[in-house]
Order: structure tokens, then C-alpha cells, then sequence
DNA sequence: CGCTACATGTAAGGTGTTACATGATTCC
DNA sequence: GGAATCATGTAACACCTTACATGTAGCG
């Protein structure tokens, strides 16, 4: 039944969703994608095209050809929204984490102190990149006046993103405090119990 | 070359650092990086079993069979540990994220915002759970002598589950407030710039 | 002696990325 | 007209989980 390949539920919910906001044509969805949801979710080519096929198919989003270009916008149908909200009430299922910063940290022993650092380093260098991507997607959502009724929602996922950036950049300094006197009392024969 | 299946370079990481704390039969590895990596690391059977076999092959895990039961404890081999000092030497590659609470919260206009609270408030209570979860980590890392020397460095994996964590409960009780004040602001007709 | 936990593995299928192939449009 | 970008799609492969199959050890 599915031509090549089947995408994912999830797959669906985020080309719906993204859909729901501003019709769009696919590479328009992908771009979106990573630039806007970039931060706590991601879709690739190989999975849009395929799920875009599978929601026309079955009525769920329509193409709308346009007169300029070749390309085709596509929005969602009645049908189509109606989908999108089954599929958003469905209990989120946990990914499976893989944080591949904690475990190179975990077995530091392994790894070394210094390489050790430079990951925690990284690590906080990047939070602080993204505390800036944050600020402008803030701005962003705050003068775009085609997402006034979305931006509520969106500005909890943005505020999610700082929370989460402030807590790895705090997280990040007293990492790197304890590596050092973890360092300075490890070395030395002394081996007081305070 | 491979029997069956292939395990992924992350997964022969995750396999031999952790017998790098402590030997251990593949069944305990499972419940090990489950139980103490499971805030930012997984694994399954599909993927343990394989990846010990071909690490075997490769020389860099060794079988000892234990007289009493009919299992196995693997233990790395001396090029075991430096094959595995090579892999976390290696930068980490940045998972592509998937948060499916981010997800449904950012397309929540669509949800409705009584199911947004819900997610909200779910989504705090495990935070909170994890918490008491990593204050547990930390009073065992603290006795286990068998874990001094790797301590201090599982210590700031625990240290980023609990900033975590809290970054996760501080960001719920924001997200539930400015969700209360939007609704107020929201439904009636007044629409005062400030 | 039967139940539960321990233990090892395989097979099938679902999931997701990358690389490739192809062509149109726009801008210089 | 050539380069960059927009645009659509496929195929191959890497990855990972689940369910199944099988058997042992310990305990009440």
C-alpha cells in the first residue's frame, strides 16, 4: 500500500502541525523544521516527501499548485486538522535518550580530566549560542502578527529552551569547579575526610 | 562478516565503558545501563548481546565462565580499555532531538490548553521524581567503594540530571502561570496593547 | 515442583539518515 | 549562460526495539 516507504506517526503530527501554522511547499516544511522546532525536534527529506504523499493520499492535506513556480504549496485539509489534534492527544511516548556528552563525561576516568573539560566547555558554549537563538526567536514570535494565536504555545517551547540553556551553562561552571578541586585533592597524598 | 547484525560504534562505547567499572554478564549490563545510565543513555538486549559478541571477536572483551551458574561475566581486555579510550576520544555526535512534549505544546493552539496543562503538569511530576531519583545516585555513589575512582565523574552526569530537572519544574511553573494569564487575556474582547 | 528471576540470543520490522538523481528558477 | 538556491523524490543503508524462543538457577 505505502509506495516506498512508511513514515512515522510522529512524522505526520510534525508535518500537520508545522502545516496547520502556514501552508507551505515541502522544502518550505523542512527548513522550518530545523530552523524553528530545530531545538527539540528534527525531520529529515527522506521522512517528509514520503509522509506529504501518504497525508494526500488520504485527504489529509491538499497541493495547491501555483501559478509562478513549478512547486506546490501544501495545506492541511478539515480532514487533515481533525487528524492533527487525534494525533496530538495521543500520549507522547519517552524517546530513549542518548546524550553522548554524558557518556563520555561517565566514564571520565576513562576519557581523562582535560578531554573532559573541553566537553563541558563545549557544552556551555553552545547553550549560550542557543540563549541567543532563543531571545530572537522571542522577537520574532513577538512581531509576527501571522502567528499571534500560535505564539502563546510556541513561547513555552522557547521558554523550555532557556530554562533548560541557563540550567546546562550553571550546570557547566559547577561542573568545571568540581573537576578541579576534584583534581587538586585526588593528586596530592593527602587524604583528609574534610 | 558480522553474524547477524551490526551494533553501532555508540553502542560498543556504552558496552565496554561499562565493563570498564565493573565485569559483568550481559544481562546485568542491560539492568546496569538501564538503571544508571537511564536518565541519558539506553540500550536494548537486540543491540548488548550483538555488540558483546563482536567485541569478543575483536579481542576486546574477554569471557570468564564462572563455575556455579551457566553464564558468562565479560571483562574488557587491555585493548579493550584502549579501544574505548579511542571511542570517547572522539567527538559526540549531536543526536538529533525528539521531544514529543515540545512537540504537542508548540502546536498546543491545535491541543486545546487544558491538555497543554496536563503535559505541563506531568512533565513536572517526573522531573520531581527524577530528582528524589538523583539525591538516591548520589547517597550510593557516595558508599560504593567499588565506584571511588569513577565517582567524581558520574558525579557530574547526577549533577546535570538534577539542574535538569529542576531547569524542568522551574519552566512548568512559569509555562502553568502564563498559560492561566493568556486564557484570561485571551477570551475576552479587550485587547489593551499593554 | 512450580514460580520467578537470571541469562542468552535471533528475527522481523519499524525508524530515520545520507547520498544520489534530477530538474526548475533566480540572480548575476 | 553559469552558479546558487529552490524543489522533489528515491534507494540504500544504518540503527534500534520488540517479540519471540530457549533454557538455567534459586526459592518457597
Amino acid at each position: 500500500m505505502a509506495a516506498t516507504q512508511r513514515a512515522a506517526a510522529q512524522t505526520h503530527t510534525a508535518v500537520l502541525g508545522a502545516l496547520s501554522i502556514a501552508p507551505m511547499t515541502g522544502y518550505a516544511l523542512r527548513e522550518q523544521i530545523r530552523d524553528t522546532l530545530g531545538h527539540f525536534w528534527s525531520e529529515s527529506f527522506g521522512q517528509i516527501y514520503p509522509a506529504l504523499a501518504e497525508l494526500e493520499q488520504q485527504g489529509l492535506v491538499e497541493r495547491r499548485e501555483t501559478g509562478t513556480r513549478r512547486s506546490a504549496i501544501f495545506a492541511p485539509t478539515a480532514d487533515g486538522i481533525t487528524r492533527l489534534r487525534e494525533l496530538l492527544a495521543e500520549p507522547p511516548r519517552p524517546s530513549s535518550p542518548r546524550n553522548g556528552v554524558m557518556l563520555r563525561l561517565f566514564f571520565g576516568r576513562q576519557l581523562g580530566v582535560d578531554a573532559c573539560r573541553d566537553l563541558i566547555t563545549q557544552t556551555r558554549d553552545r547553550a549560550e549560542a542557543q540563549l541567543v537563538e532563543f531571545e530572537l526567536a522571542r522577537r520574532e514570535l513577538a512581531t509576527d502578527d501571522d502567528l499571534r494565536a500560535d505564539a502563546p504555545f510556541i513561547l513555552l517551547t522557547v521558554s523550555a529552551g532557556e530554562h533548560g540553556a541557563r540550567a546546562a551553562i550553571a550546570w557547566a561552571n559547577d561542573a568545571l569547579a568540581s573537576l578541579s578541586t576534584a583534581e587538586s585533592t585526588t593528586s596530592p597524598l593527602s587524604k583528609e575526610h574534610t
